[in-house]
DNA sequence: AAATAAATTTAGACAAATCTAAAACACAAC
DNA sequence: GTTGTGTTTTAGATTTGTCTAAATTTATTT
């Protein structure tokens, strides 16, 4: 309906972000988020207060509006769905995607998005796995688990990575892990927490580090 | 080399397009083509001069300097690339390109850039049949004429359209006109400078507003 | 050459977004 | 229940980009 400035956008979508796990969110962990100050969080919070995209009593943390909530899925949609083009049109790697997205995200056509979502064959899920909201916002909340907690010889299939920089990029690509990709945990050891992984008859050790960051569905 | 903001390009870009007619822009031009006062210019004209981005003397005008030039030619690959890109694979028509793409612009990643260049085929003119700077900056200066200037009955093909807007659009698609179009004059009336025009066996009358738009190079 | 008009620049103000340092508050520990 | 610590907010300053109104310079007339 309205237009926000990009500073504004992307306060919007980091509080949607944390109070997936939090619920309220603080003003440092919103700093911290953002990498600035406090004292620019609150002039910032006021302002989307104002706007009615947030509640917020001084002192007692923040979560979004329903309004707010609506804002911040149309901007991980473009995010979401820039990252996809990305990646599957211009062959960017994995962890180069997200930076770039960023900013393209900000620049807030609906029918540019719309047509892209088309163009790109309406996908489902990012190159990380996360999913796209479809033109009305709606997400798909698959129920997905960490492979830490997948029983042994289950077949199932990678959807989600947790952390998303180069230096896990690498680590996965070593060992043929990517979305999609079908494994089975073979063994778990209790010393280490880490566990033997089987993908294409091949066998890959994987550390308890990796492991919480690997996320999957069963086979359907 | 630097990174500039979405208004110091859009000055940049301004002035770009104003001198190539010009030669010297002037404060008054420029507040014009950018819906702005001319004691903004001034400000911003300070600031370019000082960043070595122009040549500019109080009460003298300005043009680019040759890195000014340098980067003007890389807001433009940006913005003429996006605008391929929206009409070739997202369909967006000929007249709302311009709009998204002055935002798209501003998304200075050399590499998102480049391999976007890839993607499209490395296209050598936007819709509007302006030519496309190349990685280097280099741009195709096809010498072009108006079909104001064009001899009767040689043939020609459309390679460029002056205004941009959607009225003109409209009327040119009524009269089957497009970039690659093939046309010769016919006849040239001197009571109100309009002229007759074929197209594939069919005839069509043009006005001298219309014809002062259309821009043809010879068949090669 | 002086007067007038037009273009341009300066001066001063304002909004957005940020920061530092100081004040106010919440809450746990004593 | 007072004290102390960390969190949050306020106060005041800064940067960027913009504007209006006044001053200055250049150009055009008489
Ligand atoms: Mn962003
Ligand atoms: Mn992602
Ligand atoms: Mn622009
Ligand atoms: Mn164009």
């Amino acid at each position: 309906m309205f237009n926000y400035s990009t500073s504004e956008e992307n306060y919007i979508k980091a509080v949607f972000h944390l109070q997936q796990s939090d619920g309220m969110v603080t003003t440092n962990e919103l700093a911290s988020e953002l990498k600035t100050k406090p004292a620019s969080v609150t002039d910032m919070m006021k302002k989307l207060k104002n706007k009615k995209l947030l509640h917020y009593q001084p002192y007692q943390g923040f979560r979004l509006s329903h309004e707010g909530n609506k804002v911040a899925l149309g901007i991980i949609r473009r995010h979401r769905l820039w990252e996809y083009f990305l990646a599957e049109k211009l062959k960017f790697s994995w962890d180069e995607v997200h930076a770039v997205a960023e900013h393209l995200e900000h620049v807030s056509s609906k029918k540019l998005i719309d047509k892209l979502d088309e163009f790109l064959g309406f996908p489902r899920v990012d190159p990380h796995g996360d999913p796209i909201p479809d033109v009305n916002g709606k997400i798909e909340t698959s129920k997905q688990v960490c492979i830490t907690a997948l029983p042994l010889n289950k077949q199932a299939v990678v959807c989600h990575v947790g952390d998303q920089s180069s230096e896990i990029l690498e680590l996965l690509k070593h060992k043929n892990i990517g979305i999609g990709t079908k494994l089975e945990v073979k063994k778990k050891f209790d010393f280490d927490n880490s566990m033997e992984i089987k993908i294409k008859q091949q066998f890959y050790n994987i550390s308890e580090q990796l492991a919480k960051n690997i996320f999957v569905k069963y086979e359907s």
